[in-house]
RNA sequence: GGGCGCAUAGCUCAGUCGGUUAGAGCAUUUGCAUCACACGCAAAGGGUCGAGGGUUCGAGUCCUUCUGCGCCCACCA
C-alpha cells in the first residue's frame, strides 16, 4: 500500500492536485442560500506581469483565506482577473514594435490596437498560469478582463452617471505630463522622489524705472535676481512676482524687467504666495508649466506662454531653442546666461520631483486640457464608512493615512494620450464646436478661470452617451467624432469589486465582498477610489475589511524589483522548493503589515517544515491497522486512558483554538507558527515517540490516526498540495482534503491537569538526556535511575509513565526510592517535585559535578532573593492583584524547597 | 514641513491585557547513520530588549525626549 518516497518530491504531486480540484471543479462558487459567502476579489496583476515576490505574498494570503473558509462551510468566491494596464502595457508593445522599426503613429490608431490585441492574446495569461502554480483557488471560469465588453460597458455607464451629477468636467490645468508617455498623469501616478537640484539666480535686468524712489534705492543695481531650480522655463515667463510685503522689492512693484534670452518685457507684479525667505524673495512666474505660477497668472491675468511640445522638446515660442530637449535646452541657457553675466550663483538644491510611476521619466508640469472628476463628492460616503468602522483596515495604522488622503482629495485627472483603454465617451459636434482639444495655447492665451465644462444642457458641442449618437442633439449635424482620450486605467479598476458580476442575482448574493488582500503602495490608486465607487454605484461599501500587507524586499531592504535585478523568482522557488514550501516561508516570515525581507535560504524553512510533516505522515500511514479506525473520536475520546493519548488531543485542540482566532484576525504567520509549533514540538517530538510504545494499542492507533487526519485539515489552507497527496495515501480519508470540512473545536478534550502531569514526564526526560550528554554517556548505552519524590501525584504520574521515560531516555531500570544510601556517588538533578540520581560510577568526576550543582545553586538562589525582596515589599503586597501574588508565594516556597534539595544532593557528592 | 513604521541572540524575526525565568528559525559547538525524517534526532552556548528620562508595587511591553534606518504625504520658485 504505503509507496511513500523518504522525501517529499512537490514536482510529482504539486500539477497533478491542482488538475484534480480544477477539473472536479472544485473553486466554482455558485450561489447557495443555505451558506453565507465569502468573496474576494482579487487584485488583478496587469496583463503585462509576471509574478514576483509580491503577488506570491499576496495571493498566498488570499488562497489561505479561501481555502479555510471553505472548510468552514462558507461559499467562497474568488474572482479572478486581469487589468489591461493602460499605459505599461502601450509601453510593452510600442517597444516591441519599435524592435521591428514600427512607430504606433505608423500603424494608425486600429491597427496599433490590433497588435496590443494579439500581444494580450499571446502573453497576456503568463501570470495567470503561474498563479496557479501557487495552488490559487480562483474560479477561473468568472476570468475577467478590464476591457472586457461587459466591463466596458460599466465603465461608459459610470462615465456618463458622473457626467449627469455635475461631478466630470473638462478644463485646462496643469497636470503632469510624461514627456516620454506623452500622456497627462494623476497625482497618483507621479511619485516625487527626492533629488540633487541645483538653484540657479539669474539676474533679469531691469526696464528703464519710471518711479523715481525705487531708481535711487536700486541705483547700484539694475537687475532684480530670481532663483530658480527649472532655468529653462524661464523662457515662458510672463512676470515676476514678489511679496506685497516684501520691503525689499516695494518700489518695484509695477515696474517692468526684460526677460534675458527672449529679450521680452514682463511686469513686476505682487502675489502673497511668494515666500521672502526661500532664495531672493524674487520669483519668475511661468504660468504655462507650473502649477503655482498658473495660479498666479490667474490672479494677475497673466500671458500663458507654452514653450514646449508634447515630447518636452522646446517649441516656436523658445526663440532660439526651438528644438532642443528640454535638458539640452537648460545647459544652453544656462551657458547663454553665464556669457552674459546673467548668472548670479549656482547653489546645490535638493528638492523633490515628480516622475511618471511607468517609465521613471522626469515629469513635466504642462498645461493642457483635460477630464477631470469633482471627487469630494464621491469621498464623503467614503470618509463616513472607515470612521464609523463599516470597513476595518488591518492593521489599524493605514485607517488614519487613508483619512488624511481622503479628507485633502483633489480632482482626479482621467483623461489619458494614449490609446489602449477605454476611450473616453464623449462626442463632439463640429458644427456646434470647434474640436479644441490639441490646439495647445500658443503664444498669449488668455485663460479663464472658470474654464470648466461640466453641464450636459450646456449647448457646447459636447455629447456625453455610452453610444456613438447619430447626430447631435442640438444642431442635427452628423458631423461628429469621438474624444481622442483614453481613461486613466484606474477608472475601471475602481468598479473591479462589482464590475465583475454579471449576474444581478450572484451580485446581490456576493456583494459587498468579504476582504480586500493588497499591497500598501495602491491604497490611494485603488483601494479608496474602489470605496468610492461602492458607494457611488452600488450604494454599499465593496468590502469589510481591508488587509494591507508588507512590501516584499530583499535581504538588504531594497525594494524587489526588476531593474534593480535584486528579484527573487518564485517560479525558481517553487521549482527548487515546492509551491507550499514557497507559501509556508512566506507566509510564516510576513508579520501583519510589517515589510518582508527575503532571501532564497529563508525557503528552506518551509520545505523543511514540509518534508517534516511528509515523513510523519508517512511513518504513520506505515503503522496503521485501517481496519480499527472507523471509531468517532467524540465518543470513544472519553475511554481514552493513556496520559500521552490524552495529552496530544489536550494539546491539538488548544491549537485548533489558537489558530482559529488568528486566522479570523488576519494573523496568518500567527496560525502558521501555531501549526508548525504544535506538528513538529508537541506531535512529532514527543507525541510519536512515545506512542511507539503502544503503537500496536487500538487506542494510540485510533489517536494517532485522528490526530494526524486533523492536523492535515488544518494544514490544508496553508500546504495545499502536500497535504492533498498524503491525504490521497490516508487509509480511510477518502475523497479530496480540499472539501472536508474544518475540524469541530471540541473543549472538553483540554486539560490543563494533563498538561501538567505531561510537563512532569517531559522535564524529566530532558534532564536525564541533558545529564547523559554532559558527562557523554554514549547514545546507545543505557542508565540506570533513581527517582525520589515526595508529591504522591508526581510519583503515581511517573511510575505509571515510566515505559516512556525509558525508552526516551535511553534508561533501563528505575527505582523509586526516598533512601539517600542509594544516591551516593551519583549524578543528581533537581527538577520541580523529582529528584533524580544517576550512578554513572567511575566516569564521574566529583568536582565537575560539584561545580555543575553550585551553579545551579547559584541561579536558584539568584532568583530567590529577587522573589523574596518583592514579597517583602509592602506596596506589591497591596496593590499587585491577589492571584499575582499568590503566584509569586508559590514560586517562592518552590524554589525554596529546590534549593534544599541542590544543597542535599551537593553534600552528598562531597561526602 | 507633516505623518507612519522599525530598532529584542551573530543573522532573520515572534513576543497577547504591563506580572518578574524574553522565545523561534538559521548559524555556532558537542554527540548520533537510530528501524518516519540528516530537509533529521539529542544536548549546549549565546541577550544591559537602540540611548536617556518618566509613570507603576512591577516595563521588552505604557508616556516622553533623543539617535539610527526605512517609508508615505505636501502647490520645497
Amino acid at each position: 500500500m504505503n509507496q511513500m518516497p523518504p522525501r517529499y518530491n512537490p514536482k510529482e504531486t504539486e500539477d497533478k492536485w491542482y488538475k484534480f480540484w480544477h477539473d472536479n471543479n472544485y473553486f466554482s462558487a455558485k450561489i447557495n442560500t443555505a451558506k453565507k459567502p465569502f468573496s474576494i476579489v482579487i487584485p488583478p496583476p496587469n496583463i503585462t506581469g509576471i509574478l514576483h515576490m509580491g503577488h506570491a505574498l499576496n495571493n498566498t494570503i488570499q488562497d489561505i483565506l479561501l481555502r479555510y473558509k471553505r472548510m468552514q462551510c462558507y461559499e467562497p468566491l474568488w474572482m479572478p482577473g486581469t487589468d489591461h494596464a493602460g499605459i505599461a502595457t502601450q509601453n510593452v508593445v510600442e517597444r516591441k514594435l519599435a524592435k521591428e522599426g514600427i512607430k504606433r503613429q505608423d500603424l494608425g490608431r486600429d491597427k496599433f490596437l490590433e497588435e496590443v490585441w494579439k500581444w494580450r492574446d499571446e502573453y497576456g495569461s503568463t501570470i495567470i498560469n503561474q498563479l496557479k502554480k501557487l495552488g490559487s483557488s480562483c474560479d477561473w471560469q468568472r476570468m475577467r478582463f478590464t476591457m472586457d465588453e461587459e466591463y466596458s460597458e460599466a465603465v461608459k455607464e459610470v462615465f456618463v452617471a458622473l457626467w449627469d451629477k455635475g461631478l466630470i468636467y473638462q478644463g485646462n490645468r496643469i497636470i503632469n505630463w510624461c514627456p516620454r508617455c506623452q500622456t497627462a498623469l494623476s497625482d497618483e501616478e507621479a511619485p516625487y522622489k527626492d533629488l540633487e537640484g541645483q538653484l540657479y539666480y539669474i539676474r533679469y535686468p531691469l526696464k528703464e524705472i519710471k518711479n523715481q524712489k525705487s531708481k535711487i534705492k536700486n541705483k547700484e543695481k539694475n537687475h532684480i535676481v530670481v532663483a530658480t531650480t527649472r532655468p529653462e522655463t524661464m523662457l515662458g515667463d510672463t512676470a515676476v512676482a514678489v511679496n506685497p510685503k516684501d520691503k525689499r522689492y516695494k518700489q518695484l512693484i509695477g515696474e517692468s524687467v526684460i526677460l534675458p534670452l527672449m529679450e521680452r518685457e514682463i511686469k513686476i507684479i505682487a502675489d502673497s504666495f511668494v515666500d521672502p525667505k526661500f532664495g531672493t524673495g524674487a520669483v519668475k512666474v511661468t504660468p504655462a508649466h507650473d502649477p503655482n505660477d498658473y495660479e498666479i497668472g490667474l490672479r494677475h491675468n497673466l500671458d500663458v506662454v507654452n514653450i514646449m511640445d508634447e515630447g518636452g522638446v522646446l517649441n516656436i515660442n523658445a526663440g532660439d531653442y526651438q528644438g532642443m530637449d528640454r535638458f539640452e535646452a537648460r545647459e544652453a541657457i544656462i551657458n547663454d546666461l553665464t556669457e552674459r553675466k546673467l548668472i548670479e550663483k549656482i547653489e546645490p538644491h535638493a528638492h523633490s520631483v515628480g516622475h511618471c510611476y511607468r517609465c521613471s521619466t522626469v515629469i513635466e508640469p504642462y498645461l493642457s486640457k483635460q477630464w477631470f472628476v469633482n471627487m469630494k463628492p464621491l469621498a464623503k460616503p467614503a470618509i463616513e464608512a472607515v470612521k464609523k468602522g463599516e470597513i476595518k483596515f488591518y492593521p489599524k495604522r493605514w485607517t488614519k493615512i487613508y483619512l488624511n488622503w481622503m479628507e485633502n482629495i483633489r480632482d482626479w485627472c482621467i483623461s489619458r494620450q494614449i490609446w489602449w483603454g477605454h476611450r473616453i465617451p464623449v462626442y463632439y459636434c463640429r458644427n456646434c464646436q470647434a474640436g479644441m482639444k490639441y490646439q495647445i495655447p500658443n503664444y498669449k492665451l488668455q485663460i479663464n478661470s472658470n474654464d470648466k465644462i461640466q453641464n450636459s444642457r450646456q449647448k457646447n458641442g459636447i455629447i456625453v452617451a455610452k453610444a456613438r449618437p447619430e447626430k447631435c442633439p442640438d444642431c442635427a449635424s452628423t458631423d461628429i467624432y469621438q474624444d481622442e482620450d483614453v481613461l486613466d486605467t484606474w477608472f475601471s479598476s475602481w468598479l473591479w469589486p462589482f464590475a465583475t458580476f454579471r449576474d444581478k442575482a450572484e451580485l446581490n448574493y456576493f456583494y459587498p465582498t468579504s476582504v480586500l488582500v493588497t499591497a500598501q503602495e495602491i491604497i490611494f490608486f485603488w483601494v479608496a477610489r474602489m470605496i468610492m465607487a461602492g458607494f457611488e454605484f452600488m450604494g454599499k461599501k465593496p468590502f469589510s475589511d481591508v488587509y494591507i500587507h508588507g512590501t516584499v524586499r530583499d535581504d538588504t531592504g531594497k525594494k524587489m524589483s526588476k531593474s534593480l535585478g535584486n528579484i527573487i523568482d518564485p517560479l525558481e522557488i517553487i521549482n527548487e522548493f515546492g509551491s507550499d514550501a514557497l507559501r509556508f516561508s512566506i507566509i510564516s516570515l510576513t508579520s501583519v503589515g510589517q515589510d518582508i525581507y527575503l532571501s532564497k535560504n529563508k525557503f528552506e524553512y518551509g520545505r523543511n517544515f514540509a518534508n517534516k510533516v511528509w515523513n510523519a505522515s508517512r511513518y504513520i500511514i506505515m503503522n496503521l491497522k485501517p481496519e480499527e479506525l472507523s471509531v468517532d473520536l467524540c465518543i470513544y475520546g472519553k475511554s481514552i486512558s493513556g496520559l500521552a493519548e490524552k495529552w496530544i488531543l489536550s494539546r491539538f485542540y488548544e491549537t485548533l483554538a489558537k489558530i482559529e482566532k488568528a486566522l479570523d484576525n488576519y494573523k496568518i504567520n500567527e496560525a502558521a507558527k501555531t501549526i508548525y509549533e504544535f506538528f513538529w514540538n508537541n506531535f512529532c517530538d514527543w507525541y510519536i515517540e512515545f506512542s511507539k510504545l503502544t503503537i500496536a494499542n487500538n487506542e494510540t492507533q485510533v489517536v494517532l490516526y485522528k490526530v494526524l487526519e486533523k492536523t492535515l485539515r488544518i494544514m490544508h489552507p496553508f500546504l495545499p498540495h502536500l497535504t492533498e497527496e498524503i491525504w490521497s495515501n490516508l487509509p480511510g480519508a477518502g475523497g479530496s482534503i480540499m472539501i472536508k470540512p474544518w475540524p469541530h473545536m471540541q473543549k472538553n478534550f483540554i486539560s490543563k491537569a494533563i498538561d501538567s502531569q505531561m510537563r512532569i514526564i517531559i522535564d524529566l526526560i530532558s534532564s536525564l538526556r541533558n545529564a547523559r550528554s554532559e558527562w557523554h554517556v554514549p547514545d546507545n548505552s543505557r542508565i540506570d535511575c533513581i527517582l525520589k519524590i515526595k508529591d504522591k501525584s508526581a510519583r503515581k504520574t511517573l511510575e505509571e509513565n515510566q515505559l516512556y521515560i525509558k525508552k526516551l531516555a535511553g534508561v533501563a531500570n528505575i527505582k523509586f526510592s526516598d533512601d539517600l544510601k542509594d544516591a551516593s556517588g551519583c549524578v543528581s538533578g533537581v527538577i520541580e517535585k523529582v529528584d533524580f540520581y544517576i550512578p554513572l560510577g567511575d566516569v564521574v568526576d566529583l568536582e565537575k559535578e560539584k561545580a555543575r550543582l553550585n551553579k545551579q545553586l547559584e541561579a536558584s538562589k539568584q532568583q530567590l532573593k529577587g522573589l523574596s525582596a518583592r514579597l517583602k515589599n509592602k506596596e506589591f503586597l497591596a496593590k499587585a492583584p491577589r492571584d499575582v501574588v499568590e503566584k509569586e508565594k508559590q514560586r517562592a516556597q518552590q524554589l525554596n524547597l529546590l534549593i534544599k534539595r541542590i544543597k542535599i544532593n551537593l553534600s552528598q557528592v562531597s561526602s
